[in-house]
RNA sequence: CGGGGCGUAGCGCAGCCCGGUUAGCGCGCCUGCCUUGGGAGCAGGAAGCCGGAGGUUCAAAUCCUCUCGCCCCGACCA
């Protein structure tokens, strides 16, 4: 490609409604335009990503023996209702209505489309096990679009289902599944991490989550360098130490005039955080519920509404504080709650001579003491987990890492194939209801996060097997007859070894050409300016840590194409 | 859906509070000269339903009402 024919409309200035460094950069380097809200344009070099990060997708899939489909977007009613999931999804679900007032969803996911399509046409235990994907435009109307592609209400996703007579074979697949997706991220030069997940809406038992790591990701992660483990921060069970037990000192009521936070009781009685109860009392449907836990801790909400079996649950408020523990909030404590539950964290079993609010204002309780001084309904896991825990799985240390999601993997089971009557005959002429699993892999989202995880202040860095063009050759003074000449050979070159290369050959000043190159990230950079080239010398400089060297013209393309070898993971 | 904010040239913004020439600035764009190793310089130029509708007024980008769009925080979520 030439550059003065691309459409690939660098922006000097950062948009002001583009949040993240992704969404920036895309917008800047002229991958992307927004129609509407999270709809968005994908421009000639945003496609060429794109469409790089689908097939190296396909070919992994492909490769476990997966089959490629193209389901509609469109999905009639009908089938959704049969599932249940046109009332449970929601208003993230589209739904149109037709001339002849059908209605119709756009598909946000698609159980209900592959699932009635494989009960048509596979009826034997023999056509078993059986693994189909597309790439497909979804759509969800999304409460808050934001971030770009990163949520979009309109997204590129591939999802693959695959289908099993028996929860061994999807076992099988699951795992197979989980090793594809780790070799999709591997290839595309992506650090990642695997976490095991709640499984969500879609339904069924086991999941995991694939994260491309980014420092500002979404989603705080827990992971043990020592044996793999990793989780969300939700799901990351957290033990403790066994305290030693101390000798229970009698309950003593101190003034704390004014210090209602952890933080300023704990400096003004000089006691350390961890050594205090922290009480918040929550209203889980419409029940207010008093929940203890450490004083360096923060309780995680998702714990404690799974606890309490509630759909939801907030923090209760200041009326509902003061009604409950007499006293303004900053001095609650576990005593005289009446009926109000009380639930404590694990952190604080076992501990004594603690230090909490006085339920009066103005007042705390030091040497506080379970049993003696208040009852606790039930020591549960609700605190969050945090660096430095220890890891459940093994005597190693959590540490922690942002990610943004960017695949998750289920196993359904039969609820899809239940609800719309997929069955199988098995060996004994039996007819079962076909066990299912389902991975997805967000694609517009991928390209984001990679962009999140693999920036600096100049622009995108592409790992090279998504990076739009592998090489990007810059004329420096291309009204040089000599220089122009010396490009178009290499280019010309470059193309028959079927590297990807786009020739800026505009004209305009290097230094414009520099700032757009580094801005679009493209991994290596041939420089020819008329100076080096009178020396006999050409330039390549790579993008992601700037090394720069000179060679002959002749030794360029041979050169290129080691370096594409060296920076293909 | 709750809270906050913004719509003025392709992009980033000023002007609005306190109504009054021809609505301005930077970047980008076009023409010419000049320059050519990290977003040059000079000169000239094109480009605005001041988001939309209604109202107040002699007069509205500016005040009022409604409306549409967009962004941020929260709840929710891949």
């Amino acid at each position: 490609m030439k550059w003065s024919r691309a459409l690939i409309p660098t922006m000097r200035e950062t948009p002001a409604d583009a949040e993240i460094p992704s969404h920036q950069l895309m917008l800047r380097a002229g991958l992307i335009r927004k129609l509407a809200a999270g709809v968005y344009n994908y421009l000639p070099l945003g496609l060429k990503v794109l469409r790089k990060f689908e097939n190296i997708v396909r070919a992994e899939m492909n490769l476990a023996g997966a089959q490629e489909v193209l389901l509609p977007t469109l999905a009639p009613a009908s089938l959704w209702r049969q599932t249940g999931r046109w009332e449970a999804y929601g208003p993230e679900l589209m739904r149109i209505t037709d001339r002849h007032k059908r209605e119709f969803a756009l598909g946000p996911t698609h159980e209900e489309v592959i699932t009635d399509l494989v009960r048509r046409e596979v009826k034997s235990y023999r056509q078993f096990p059986l693994t189909l994907y597309q790439i497909q435009t979804k759509f969800r109307d999304e409460i808050r679009p934001r971030f770009g592609v990163m949520r979009g209400r309109e997204f590129g996703m591939k999802d693959a289902y695959s289908f099993h007579t028996n929860q061994d074979d999807l076992d099988k697949t699951y795992w197979e599944m989980y090793e594809v997706y780790s070799n999709i991220f591997k290839r595309c030069g992506l650090k990642f991490q695997a976490v095991e997940a709640e499984s969500g809406p879609i339904g069924g038992s086991s999941s995991h989550e694939f994260m491309v790591l980014a420092g500002n990701g979404e989603d705080l992660i827990l992971a043990c360098p020592k044996c793999h483990y990793a989780a969300n921060r939700e799901k990351t069970p957290v033990g403790y130490l066994k305290p030693a037990s101390q000798e229970q000192l009698p309950l003593t009521k101190v003034a704390t005039p004014g210090q209602r936070t952890i933080a300023e009781v704990s400096a003004f009685l000089k006691v350390q955080p961890s050594a205090m109860i922290k009480t918040l009392l929550y209203q889980g449907d419409g029940q207010t519920v008093a929940a203890l836990i450490r004083g360096d801790r923060t309780l995680n909400e998702t714990k404690l509404k799974n606890h309490l079996k509630v759909s939801t649950l907030v923090l209760a408020n200041e009326t509902t504080v003061r009604e409950v523990t007499g006293a303004e909030t900053g001095y609650a404590g576990p005593f005289n709650l009446g009926k109000t539950p009380i639930v404590a964290d694990l952190s604080l079993a076992g501990r004594d001579n603690l230090v909490s609010g006085a339920n009066e204002n103005n007042f705390h309780y030091q040497n506080v003491n379970a049993g003696r001084d208040f009852r606790v309904e039930a020591y549960v896991d609700l605190a969050n987990a945090e660096e430095n825990d220890p890891c459940p799985k093994c005597e190693g240390t959590l540490s922690e890492m942002r990610g943004i999601e960017v695949g998750h993997i289920f196993k359904l089971g039969t609820k899809y194939s239940a609800a719309l009557n997929a069955t199988f005959l098995d060996e004994k002429g039996e007819a079962k209801p076909i066990i299912m699993g389902c991975y997805g892999i967000g694609t517009g989202r991928t390209i984001a996060a990679a962009i999140e995880q693999n920036h600096d202040e100049n622009g995108i860095i592409w790992p090279l097997p998504i990076a739009p063009y592998q090489v990007v050759l810059t004329s420096l003074d291309p009204k040089y007859p000599e220089v122009n000449k010396a490009s178009e050979r290499i280019y010309r070159e470059l193309i028959l070894k079927n590297v990807d290369v786009i020739w800026d050959e505009r004209d305009e000043r290097p230094g414009v050409k520099f700032k757009d190159a580094d801005l679009l990230g493209i991994p290596i950079r041939i420089n020819i300016g008329k100076r080096k080239l009178r020396e006999g010398k050409v330039e390549i400089r790579l993008r992601h840590d700037q090394s720069c060297f000179e060679l002959s013209p002749i030794e360029v393309i041979s050169r290129v194409q080691e370096l594409i070898q060296t920076l293909s993971p």
